[in-house]
DNA sequence: GCAAATTCTTTCAAATTCTTTCAATTATCG
DNA sequence: CGATAATTGAAAGAATTTGAAAGAATTTGC
């Protein structure tokens, strides 16, 4: 690897979880410390970085960008995982719908090439397939929920209804034996018309979610045919879900 | 092969990995490093590729970030002189549209949360105020135009029918006396929807726009009520359309 | 406030990579 | 067909980068 490539990782990373120790760092791109410090030196002349007393961290989110991946490192290996997996689910050309979750952000991420269109109501979502003219990607109209950079209104829900996809990625903020639930009442509308829109419909939720009931319920478990989940879903929960015919995948 | 084939080739890869190794490229293109060596030299005089230590790196590589502000070097200065003087027409509390174009990014930037509502097409624009929740940020629908982060098609142009706002903050390709012209086609409807839709039209122009006709007519020069531009603008054609009862600021 | 522990800077040798140079091969043109 | 020019690959020395180690500086625990 190239010392500039490697300081572009490192900044990615730092992108990603904010602050990072030398070691982590020096793990990460697979050269010593010392090397790491040099690079650490250089990227903080050209400004995107701050050194601290062993590590470094990240000057300012770049305020064009959400606040969102950098608040994100909260599981952030394991929502890694749960994207990478959940992607392999998807065949190639297929069209997929995503919704405005962290966790379904990571799918994305993970998708490369592989949807033949991507529609969604998540502003970073669709940043990221922006410059990448191998898949064609539909934005849902709404009005900007601040922060999260989610598309949400009616404009949102009714230009849903018209679309049809193959599969559905989708995140929330709980799971129960009775169903999934949400936490943004603003969400509702358009989640249903997402579930409503596509054939196949994953569910991206990290153990955190599991055993959690939030204020607006979604959607049965028998609109879902897969959850993706990491491996600290408590496992009675997942067997129950695994016997009530539903398909889970351990990341 | 022919050198130039080579030279080609490597770029195409490096356009697909952006960072490469000599001896990657090397077996890539089945010559020695030297070879490559002096194809890199050549190259990154061509202005595409910069060469690193161990081999050569894409100068604009593919981000998650839009092609978009990096293009927008030329008539940078002049560009936000635009912005500034167009974002001052604005009266606090209205609604304001603001299309696709790299000047009218511009003109966001120096609105601040001046306007009580923004309606636009441009995920850049989109973006600049997300994590802003001093304003509503309405996004029309549509197909992401790849590079430019535009939403195009028929969702952008219908969800923007059905709204109203106070002003339009426009770009285009070129102005004549004959009106205003923009080359792509594809956004001549949604442009058209926002003129439609706004009360007040405010057209930001560059001087290289100037006496310029692109492929498609957008409007006659009596749907514009203010243009603004930079002070290189040709005299003549500012003078006649001053008195052809169009208001034209100089920034 | 002091001592231990950690981290940082500096320095140096090894390893890698770059430039320059030169001979050999290939292409070009009369 | 032969001579000249251009391109290529290889090698030697220069330059850069890298990893490790020693001493200085900072932080942490008591």
């Amino acid at each position: 690897m190239q010392a500039e490539e490697r300081q572009i990782l490192i900044e990615q990373h730092l992108q990603k979880v904010e602050f990072a120790s030398l070691e982590e760092l020096s793990e990460k791109v697979d050269v010593s410390v010392s090397t790491v410090r040099r690079d650490l030196t250089l990227l903080e002349t050209k400004g995107t970085i701050r050194r601290t007393h062993g590590g470094a961290r990240l000057v300012a989110p770049k305020s064009d960008e959400f606040i969102f991946t950098a608040r994100d490192t909260h599981q952030l290996d394991e929502k890694e995982a749960i994207g990478q997996a959940a992607a392999a689910l998807i065949r190639p050309n297929e069209g997929v719908i995503i919704d405005a979750g962290t966790t379904s952000y990571h799918v994305a991420k993970h998708l490369g090439g592989k949807a033949s269109h991507v529609i969604t109501n998540s502003l970073p979502v669709a940043n990221h397939f922006g410059s990448d003219n191998s898949v064609e990607v539909l934005v849902t109209g709404g009005v900007i929920y601040p922060r999260l950079g989610v598309l949400v209104g009616p404009l949102a829900a009714e230009s849903l209804s018209g679309m049809h996809a193959d599969v559905a990625v989708m995140s929330a903020g709980g799971i129960t034996m009775d169903g999934i639930t949400n936490s943004h009442a603003l969400l509702i509308d358009i989640q249903r018309a997402m579930l409503e829109s596509a054939q196949r419909i994953i569910f991206c939720l990290d153990h955190t979610k599991f055993n959690r009931r939030s204020v607006s319920p979604l959607c049965g478990l028998d609109a879902i045919d897969t959850i993706v989940t990491d491996p600290r879903a408590p496992a009675d929960l997942v067997g129950e879900l695994k016997q009530a015919g539903t398909q889970v995948i351990i990341a």
